[in-house]
RNA sequence: UGGCCUAUGGUGUAAUUGGCAACACAGCUGGUUUUGGUCCAGUCGUUCUAGGUUCGAGUCCUAGUAGGCCAACCA
């Protein structure tokens, strides 16, 4: 989190002038206010960045608040796991608050709005009371409740409370405007009745407020300066004023709603509602598998946390219609795994290689870079044999000149060992090549310094000793969905966009130093990519997720052709 | 057909508030390299349109156009 010279986002500004206008720096206060019904996705992780961003720049504090107003949707095991992933992420909140800390004190200030004649008790069904409620161009019209006297609406309010009625007799509305052009005037719904437990105050309550009158009034308890949301809450700030007016003293701070556009992303879709269905109809393991865009998924799949962040004040926050383009991502967990990834060699596809002029039964140990970018990786011991393993695609009979590998009659280097030549391969009955015999050149050892270690052989290759060989379960995943907006279709489902292709689960062959892994460890498979350890890794079968590959420029020539 | 919001390269954001349109990603071209990785250099724009104000407009004004949001006892 940079602070200083960086250009200012929109939100960042109106904070600035709220200061310049003479708002006390001590009185700045923010707040995330997730909803603990589901997990946290990528686009959580952009307005958690932009509020604890916020309370680092002004060192002020932040608070986390369940909005947890809605029994029938919220769980303990979301507050769990929002919890874990803000955490991870590396973010401090001031204070853990829950919107029900505040039903007491709700519950109170809807009464006085009763007694102010500014709420009542509404005791007509919702089809009637949406029925009335007009459209965008005509006026809605009255409850035929609306006029009830004070001691009705108490004696009602009250009997709601005590439970004396069944869900969707009866609820408080509050009194404002009809006719007004914006919806959500038209007389909102304070307090509904739900017979439900709600997962911290169990059975005390059996109405519930709404969002409007909740979310406003939390943040006024809370005394948080600036509110941030996303564009669809627009239009709730008149009523979000209207009822901090009915209650705010002006010795407090009163709090400020603003708004900015939420995050889409290519090639995924981040809705809550939308994230759950590929979890129950199983698309994929659970909110945290590695193809789901949630946090937890992005941990599993091997992102770092300063990925994640540096990606998201990249991206930044403004007020208009985006689609942020999934490779900025990538680009952003490379740059970190660049730096802080160990170098090893695993072999993804194999392909036998025999070298016959090396003595059978005899190893060498090779030292091997932990990481060309940070020195004090330090180096490790690498088996080396007669027998070895590369990469199918890296040996091809004939090729041409831009073909850098190994092909018969040419040589290549073997990472951090010998320069080889091919000189045969074998084939099964179906024409598979099945093995390559080469040469090595016992003078051309890494790092011994001798002349012919020296010479420049255009192509290098990773590759596992065989009798060293560990082998372990490699996931290769790929975008979940083929379309760049699965969601951005009137007419059509964003399911039948689905990428069935998006898990390939592979047989690999790592090398011996790998064998110790535990899950989270992350490392850079030479050439291939950035790999993490699954959490369902053990040390009789290791599991590896492929994070992100490399980028890969052989692939970008072979597809010109 | 009412109200609110938005419009800057392929993508996401900036622009000292009226003063040479900038940064990152992606793409493309080269160079370095014992990872076809990293790194380095170069390249890619009529600021939605049309008028207006001004010495000067991405920024201000007017009119249009396009897109998004708003009528859950969801948040």
């Amino acid at each position: 989190m940079s602070e200083g010279s960086k250009s200012l986002n929109f939100i960042e500004h109106i904070v600035e002038e709220d200061l310049s206008n003479g708002f006390a720096k001590e009185k700045l206060r923010f707040r995330f206010p997730p909803e603990p019904n589901g997990y946290l996705h990528i686009g959580h992780a952009s307005s958690i960045c932009l509020n604890f961003g916020l309370g680092l720049r002004y060192k002020a504090p932040v608070n986390l608040r369940f909005d947890d107003t809605n029994p029938a949707k919220e769980e303990q095991e979301y507050v769990d796991a929002i919890k874990r992933d803000v955490e991870w992420l590396g973010f401090k909140w001031d204070t853990e608050c829950f919107a029900s800390d505040y039903f007491q004190q709700l519950y109170d200030w809807a009464i006085v709005l009763i007694k102010q004649g500014k709420a009542y008790v509404d005791s007509q069904s919702s089809a009637e009371i949406a029925a009335q409620k007009g459209t965008p161009t005509e006026a809605g019209k009255p409850s035929p409740f609306r006029e009830r006297s004070v001691e009705e609406n108490l004696e009602l309010f009250q009997a709601m409370k005590e439970g004396k009625f069944k869900e969707g007799e009866h609820v408080l509305r509050a009194k404002i405007d009809m006719a007004s052009s914006n919806m959500l005037m038209r007389d909102p719904l304070m307090y509904r009745i739900l017979h439900r437990p709600h997962h911290r105050t169990n059975t005390d309550w059996c109405i519930y407020p709404m969002y409007d009158w909740a979310h406003g009034e939390s943040d006024y308890v809370e005394q948080v300066s600036h509110s941030f949301c996303t564009l669809e809450f627009a239009m709730h700030r008149e009523l979000y004023d209207w009822f901090l007016d009915q209650v705010v003293d002006e010795n407090k701070v009163r709090p400020k709603q603003r708004e900015f556009a939420r995050r889409n992303f290519s090639h995924t879709v981040v809705s809550k509602r939308k994230l759950l269905q590929l979890v129950e109809q199983g698309f994929v393991s659970g909110w945290d598998d590695p193809r789901m865009p949630t946090i937890s998924g992005l941990r599993r799949r091997g992102y770092t946390p300063e990925s994640l962040i540096n990606f998201a004040n990249t991206i930044g926050i403004a007020k208009r219609e985006n689609v942020v383009d999934v490779s900025l991502l990538e680009f952003h967990v490379r740059e970190h795994l660049n730096k802080i990834a160990p170098r090893v060699m695993a072999v993804l596809d194999p392909l036998k290689v025999v070298l016959t002029n090396y003595p059978e039964g005899e190893e060498e140990w090779l030292e091997a870079e932990n990481n060309p970018e940070d020195e004090a990786a330090g180096s490790r011991q690498l088996p080396f044999s007669r027998e070895l393993y590369i990469e199918k695609d890296d040996f091809k009979e004939e090729a041409n000149r831009k073909f850098f590998r190994l092909k018969l009659g040419g040589e290549v280097r073997l990472k951090n060992g010998y320069i080889i030549k091919a000189e045969s391969c074998t084939k099964d009955a179906d024409g598979n090549i099945t093995e390559v015999q080469c040469t090595y050149d016992p003078k051309s050892k890494s790092g011994s310094g001798t002349e012919e270690s020296l010479r420049k052989v255009k192509g290098t290759l990773h590759w596992v000793s065989a009798p060293h060989a560990v082998s372990a379960e490699v996931r290769l995943y790929d975008r979940l969905f083929m379309d760049e907006t699965p969601d951005g279709h009137k007419d059509r489902d964003f399911l039948e966009f689905i990428n069935k292709d998006s898990l390939q689960v592979i047989n690999a062959f790592v090398e011996p130093s790998l064998k110790n892994a535990v899950p989270e460890d992350r490392f850079q498979f030479q050439r291939t990519g950035y790999f993490n350890v699954d959490k369902e890794s053990t040390s009789e079968k290791l599991i590896f997720n492929r994070t992100v590959g490399l980028r890969d420029s052989w692939a970008k020539i072979q597809q010109k052709n």
